[in-house]
DNA sequence: TTATTTTAGTTTACAGTGTTTACAATTGTA
DNA sequence: TACAATTGTAAACACTGTAAACTAAAATAA
């Protein structure tokens, strides 16, 4: 694993790039994210950056890769402040680190899950990357489930069977899973989505005011009551 | 309100303009539009345009306008498909609207709760008829509300004073209102959204495959039972 | 009808974008 | 030292949105 001088100065201006790239988005947002920018700003010509990346697009899908490991860092670390026992908790604690970072990264988040880049088309390698926060908030659910302690409405639901790769996926990480967990997971995340995009795109501080927080903590407190966890 | 022969031609252009507008839209998506675009397929050069709309923003805004408009509408008629004493149904048939028309019209639901048109930002006149969608699920609650058919979890929040000013609002639409009614319209809202937009940026169908609609049904039938509706 | 004003459109131009190509300069290696 | 790989630059192309000046046409006033 022992890099060349070469490979650390490539490294080096790489991340340079990335995070030129991230200070542009926390300033003027990610709408107005531009290679030229970024080269005027690193005191270079906007053709060194394809030294490094393909177009454009590769620099977002690098950029998108950075923040779903920070936001599943964060989910992680959210359910992980509570005993493994404590399933409400872990509930509770990774919805709210959810809303949280959401709150403290909105231009990070808005990249993830609005459509600020204009034409820019979400790339496949970024799937894995992207369902590994989906199976942190999947797995909460589904370790709850094996412990029998989610006994609120699970669907009728058939789901099908191609599942069987996201659960592999999911036991590959030590975790018990099932179709209603899947189910209950999607219904949870649509709401914390729903709730985080309404916050972002300001509609909750109109009617709320001050109150949003409290809103989030009630809303995600009538999850966890008909999940039937608490 | 007669309308003299300029007018009439200019307001025809302006439409021309609009519809050739969701044309591209629809065929390209909404990062595509392109004023230039636009002209080119009007056969005309691109500074005419200007005559009809003060620059980009103006016509976003007017897309915007448009769009919300319509999908209000599809609101309503959801919900008024149902008797005026059937709340659930009501409910039901507004939610699903919700969806349905998501599902029919792609393109015009990001342009509203997406952020697809780089660097626009959200129009002040945008307020008031972005609002009047959101006042049509208030009403539906409101209603059953007023009728004593809402015995779900209600929240203990305690909204702001301010809010009278959108209650102003909805009573001069003769529907009832209530802080109560307010928030669960917003819990409402966030659920509808996080799951539309879990769908159009084509996360569900990964998980559901065909049983999408089924699951959504599943979940609008969840709402209705938490808020007591049935 | 003629003269005047308003309007709709074009031409030209500018500043910005992402991207490609050809070339120069630097760096690492044999 | 000679050669090769790498990193950067300069110039150009094809696109954007937008502004200013000008022209042709249409509506209005004399």
């Amino acid at each position: 694993m022992t890099q060349t001088r070469r490979e650390r100065l490539r490294e080096s201006t790489r991340e340079e790039i990335l995070s030129t790239a991230w200070k542009q988005i926390g300033e003027e947002g990610a709408a107005a994210l531009s290679l030229r920018g970024i080269a005027r700003e690193m005191g270079v010509t906007a053709p060194a950056l394809y030294r490094y990346f393909k177009d454009r697009d590769a620099l977002v899908t690098a950029l998108m890769t950075e923040a779903f490991s920070a936001f599943t860092a964060a989910l992680e670390a959210g359910r992980d402040a509570n005993n493994a026992d404590d399933y409400a908790g872990r509930f509770r604690g990774m919805s709210k680190a959810y809303f949280q970072w959401a709150v403290e990264n909105p231009q990070r988040y808005l990249l993830l899950f609005g459509t600020p880049i204009e034409g820019y088309m979400f790339a496949e390698e970024l799937g894995p990357v992207a369902q590994r926060s989906f199976l942190v908030l999947q797995g909460v659910i589904g370790e709850a489930m094996a412990a029998g302690r989610i006994t609120g409405g699970v669907s009728a639901l058939r789901l099908p069977t191609s599942l069987k790769s996201q659960y592999k996926l999911l036991s590959e990480y030590g975790m018990p899973y099932s179709g209603e967990a899947t189910q209950l997971a999607l219904s949870t995340w649509a709401m914390m989505q729903g709730l985080t995009s309404l916050y972002l795109y300001d509609y909750l501080t109109g009617f709320l005011q001050d109150n949003v927080e409290t809103f989030v903590d009630f809303e995600i407190e009538k999850m966890v009551k008909n999940l039937g966890l608490e």
